[in-house]
This record gives C-alpha cells, sequence and structure tokens, in this order.
DNA sequence: AGACTTGCACGTACGCCGTACGTGCGTCAA
DNA sequence: TTGACGCACGTACGGCGTACGTGCAAGTCT
C-alpha cells in the first residue's frame, strides 16, 4: 500500500485533529510525526517550523467556516449571520479557537471575514472610519465571547467546591458573588452571545440613526 | 551582605518583572532561577510548580490594579471606572495581560473586581440574572479590547509592506480592506476602547429603561 | 548539652521539547 | 549512464519542567 505522501495539508490536518483530541498541549512535532507514521524530521520538508504550522492551523480552521453572507440583506441580518459563523468556530473546533483568535492572518482566509464585515458595515451607511470602529468593537465582544466560551477565559463559577457559600467568609466579603452564585456558574453560550449581539446591534443601529439625522 | 530570603512574593515579583522585560515565552523556572541568583530547584521550595507561579502572577497584577469605587455615583459612572480599571492592566503590565485574562482565580484578587461589578449593576436596577448577563457582555468585550490592544488579536493591518495596495491583486479581492488601509493599520486603543464602553453603556441604559417602563 | 526534627538551598538526572545537520534512496533530465 | 534533486529519516544539541536525594542551619525537646 502506498501511503499517501506527506504534505503541508496532511500535517495540518493531523494537527487539527489532535488539538481538538488532546487539546493544544498536547501539539509537538513529535507527536504529530507519530501520529502520521514518520520520522518528525520529515515534517520540515513541507512547513517550516512549528510557528508556521500553527498558522496553517489557524488559517484551515478559519477557512473551514462559511461566511456566506447576502448583500441584498438588512445589514443587521448581515451582521448576525456574520457574527454567528464566526461563532461558528467555538463549536467545530473548541480547542483551536484560542489559536484562530491569536494569530494574525494576512492571508487570504484572514482578511475574507474582514473584507466582508467592512462591505457590510459600509451598505449600513457608516463611512470608512465609522465602519473600521464597529468592525473593532463587535470583534472584541465575539473574541470575548469565543474565549469564555472554550473556557479560556472565566464564566465566573466561585468555586463550586463546597464551603463558598458553606464558609460564611465568603459570603460576608463577596456577598452578591455567593447570592448570585447559581447564577454565575450557569452559562447557556449560546443565549449569551445573542443576547450581547442584539444588544450590539441595536446600539450602532442608533448611533447610525442619529448621525443620519443630524446630517 | 545577608541577600534577603527566597519567598513566593519575590518570585513571583522576579517574573512580572521577567515577562514584562522579555514576554511571556521568556519565562522559565531556569531563568527566574537566574534572575534571583538562585538555583533551580529552590524556587520549589516556595511554589509548587510552575502553573501555580503563573497564577501568582495573575493575581499579583490584578491585585495591582486600583479598583476604587464611588457607591454614591451614578452606576453607568461606577462602570466606566471599573472598565477603566481593568483596561488599565494593559498599560501597566502589557506582557502579563494574556496571562491575567486567561487564568480563572477563584481567590480574592479574582473575586474582588466581579463582586464590584455586580454590586454597581445591581444598583442600576437589574436583577440578578440580568446582572450576570450585563457582566458577561462587559467583561467579553473588555477582555477582547485588551487583547487587540497588546497585539494578541489582530488590530487589522492589512500587512503593510508593500505590494498590498500596490499589487492590483489585493485591491481587486479585497476592495474595503484595501480602500480602509489607513485606517485599519492605524488604531487609537483609548478612543476605541471609550467609543465601545459609550456604546455598551448606553445601550444597556435604554435596556434598563423599557424594563422600567413595562414592570 | 546533646539528640532530633524541620526548613530550605541546591545538584543531579530523566524525559520531554524544537530543530540544525548529514545521509541515503528514489526519480527524472541530459 | 550519470548527475542533480526531492524528500524521508537518524542523530545530536541545547533548553525545558520537575522528581529525588543530600547537606547544612536553626529550632525544639529532654
Amino acid at each position: 500500500m502506498p501511503t499517501e505522501p506527506l504534505s503541508r495539508g496532511r500535517i495540518v490536518a493531523a494537527a487539527i485533529d489532535l488539538i481538538e483530541r488532546e487539546g493544544a498541549d498536547a501539539v509537538s512535532m513529535r507527536r504529530i510525526a507519530a501520529e502520521l507514521g514518520v520520522g518528525v524530521m520529515s515534517l520540515y520538508n513541507h512547513v517550516p517550523n512549528k510557528d508556521a504550522l500553527l498558522n496553517g492551523v489557524a488559517e484551515a480552521v478559519l477557512s473551514a467556516i462559511e461566511f456566506t453572507d447576502d448583500p441584498d440583506a438588512h445589514w443587521t441580518d448581515r451582521a448576525r449571520t456574520q457574527a454567528r459563523a464566526f461563532r461558528q468556530i467555538a463549536h467545530d473546533y473548541p480547542r483551536s479557537t484560542m489559536l484562530v483568535v491569536s494569530r494574525q492572518l494576512h492571508s487570504t482566509a484572514g482578511l475574507l471575514p474582514v473584507e466582508r464585515a467592512l462591505a457590510t458595515l459600509r451598505s449600513a451607511g457608516f463611512d470608512g472610519a465609522d465602519a473600521v470602529r464597529m468592525l473593532r468593537m463587535f470583534v472584541a465582544y465575539i473574541v470575548g465571547s469565543l474565549l469564555r466560551e472554550v473556557g479560556v477565559t472565566p464564566t465566573f463559577a466561585p468555586v463550586h467546591n463546597r464551603l463558598v457559600t458553606a464558609e460564611g467568609v465568603d459570603a460576608a466579603l463577596f456577598p452578591e458573588v455567593s447570592s448570585l452564585a447559581p447564577l454565575l456558574d450557569q452559562c447557556d453560550h449560546e443565549a449569551e452571545f445573542e443576547f450581547g449581539l442584539e444588544l450590539l446591534i441595536q446600539a450602532i443601529s442608533v448611533h447610525a440613526a442619529r448621525r443620519e439625522g443630524t446630517r
């Protein structure tokens, strides 16, 4: 059996697989090579170094997301669709999400979502400067939300291991936290995301309307 | 000269110093020990392992932030003050910021800002569930903003190394990106942060007002 | 005072890591 | 046929986190 020849694509795919199965910490050149049944140094014939490989992973994940966009829809719906497409990353590649958001990709894969978002915001009537501002705000919110969802950033579970409410200490120092503990340690990520998304869209709608009015 | 005895505090301080001087990648137990002029294994008499040490760094940075809070001020001002205090981290400890936001701290240092934020939101009239929602939205926005500011997440500089606008390729594929390039690769972090912050506060103000009205 | 415990600095060693470098084999061009 | 080239691979180096053992100083108990 002529085992399929090694290639950048196969290496990246193996890396993604490994990350999703065992987490980003499990990724090492040796481990990936073993996964593919090849020698470690063979990888370097297709990838210059580990960092470039991880960029490849980020690009591949980003490219796998379907950024459908209907230019005729109302801009609010386009914004919702694009934001949700991005959030899809957290669902489909949860353990790779951190990698995707923390590497700036100057490639086509990285620029395409930016292009789409800017086009949408321009269609909403924002001038260039405002479109960029809005984009940055959305991105900040989305990135922050994804990191919470994949567990990088806290959901705010105030140590649900006993004694937090049992001991009086905590309740005295942190009355709000301890009384809201049940709400804090459960989190419907989709609902939270949608809630903030709607709030943002509504907020910039009125921003747009006021701008329109004073013109 | 009786060199000051080793302690958890001195180790954490040395780690923070090292991170801010040379970046998070430069941090190793060996490096920190060298910085302190002690043997590597001596560190383990005061810190169980590297992970715990990094948690200590996150806690220390968080504790260094002054979360002043005037309970009598209008809740919108309190929210602004608290958000800005958090952003201060990106100014004072830029290279440690990622560490702070990516580790959930169940200690006093970690819970205090949460407690303050919840108290503020409750004072704005939100019930528990809404306060938690609002908190999560703010945190997502703030975390996303800080990561952009410290360069973890992209500002969206579309490769200002030549050819992006010189070659026709890019301009054809990404008309918005290339035409807005000058705006995309400069970013006044403070202005951007304040812009989004005001938008959020305004948005949840109307949210609160509507809730009040329908009661 | 002497014996004993305890705390802490430190050296050595093991198994990981990324990757520089050299070697050998298969294929294709001249 | 011969040469060059692409690519898989082994070896080796320096750095990492940390388990483990050793030795010394200070404190405690009899």
